[in-house]
DNA sequence: AATATTTTTTAGATTTGCCTAAAAATAAAA
DNA sequence: TTTTATTTTTAGGCAAATCTAAAAAATATT
């Protein structure tokens, strides 16, 4: 009932790289966890005793129902933090990961429980993920990439796909962060490139490359 | 830079043990931390390797500069959390110390200082502990026991020397809390107990015994 | 001072979580 | 279908943090 750090963040790492490919490869782990295959063999047997994982050598693993419910949990409590940190401790959006990654591993029920009715219960955490309820229940990210709207249309920026230093920067220079307004004036059909419009600003040219890391809340389409 | 959860409840024990005797024996460790003495020395001979205790063995140990400046920043970090938990969390001041003994060793510089901020900079945590500020300065605990003071006195209640099970039930029983502004009405020269007197309650008697276990502030006196 | 008791340390194990190097299984290419 | 390359597992080791049992040192008692 009460598990470690690593085999908290071993869990969540599952949890994440499931949604894109299911099982999940040793190797694919070792990566987003930053330690050695061997390492990752090790703890999947651990983790298979003690029925968290479905693991089968050499066929990947996947979560058990008792895994997932524990994955939740942990993505619940780390995107209650973010929001925490974001919200009232004025945290820039791209600090909040790693405290919070910290943050998610101090496991006291009630604790949790507070947090959320302090924080008035919000269903989304700074880079627009939904935060799962205490029954462990997830909204799907009502989230779509920026290239999937057609021209004319407005949409809120909600979340990235890839949260790479290039990718901040890039936004950074045209003053979109979590929650601007963009606008799609024309899409060009040659490379796909998009010319955008943002309150207050000049109208600008993106590359479908970096428009497909940007997510919008699809409801607000003119 | 950077210590175990396991060397900072090492520390931190050692850091209170020191306030009533030094240097700090194994076997007082061992009952603190509630492990065996023969773990305590394993510690206390790779904690010396560090340079955070002074330790030679039979002579039983105490923490060096760096140790005391190690142990002030988790005693910070325990006690900005208590506040938090109890003022924006609406803990009870008895169940905010063990959730608070796992978040102190979320060390982040950034984080500390900001809670500290949005807390408002307090100057004492729920349990009338003084909270050292970013330097490691702390205050030295204004508070005397309730059986210092004479009679025809009242003070503020700001803290526990024993915070047993029993102790809290007896304050609940008097409707004393946290705060709450006692009055001496008499002083028993037999047994030393006291007769005492709050607002809203008629006078009761109090064995010495446990008004040596209430901390109060003494600037209240009348 | 000699003996008994308590405190502390050492010796030897165990568990967790990681590593490297080598072997085995699987997948891809020739 | 061999051969080659990649992926994954096994084997063996290591450091941290704990334990039990036994030895050694320090204290207390007779
Ligand atoms: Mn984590
Ligand atoms: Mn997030
Ligand atoms: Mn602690
Ligand atoms: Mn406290």
């Amino acid at each position: 009932m009460n598990y470690s750090i690593s085999e908290e963040n071993y869990i969540k790492a599952i949890y994440r790289l499931q949604s894109t490919r299911e099982p999940v490869s040793t190797n694919a782990l070792a990566v987003e966890l930053d330690t050695k295959p061997a390492s990752i063999t090790d703890m999947l047997k651990r983790l298979k005793v003690k029925k968290l994982v479905i693991y089968y050598p050499y066929q990947g693993c996947r979560l058990s129902a008792e895994g997932t419910r524990l994955a939740l949990g942990i993505v619940r409590r780390h995107r209650l933090w973010e929001y925490f940190l974001a919200e009232k401790l004025k945290f820039n959006w791209n600090e909040v990961h790693d405290i919070a990654e910290e943050l998610e591993h101090v496991s006291n029920g009630q604790l949790i429980e507070r947090l959320d009715a302090f924080l008035g219960f919000p269903r989304f955490d700074p880079h627009g993920d939904p935060i799962p309820d205490s029954s462990g229940k997830i909204a799907t990210p009502s989230q779509v990439k920026l290239t999937t709207l057609g021209a004319h249309t407005k949409a809120k920026v909600s979340g990235l796909a890839d949260q790479s230093q290039d990718m901040l920067n890039l936004l950074q220079q045209r003053n979109i962060t979590i929650g601007t307004i963009v606008e799609i004036n024309k899409k060009f059909g040659f490379d796909h490139s998009l010319e955008i419009k943002i309150p207050g600003n000049p109208p600008f040219i993106m590359s479908e490359q970096a428009a497909q890391n940007i997510l919008v809340h699809h409801e607000l389409e003119a």
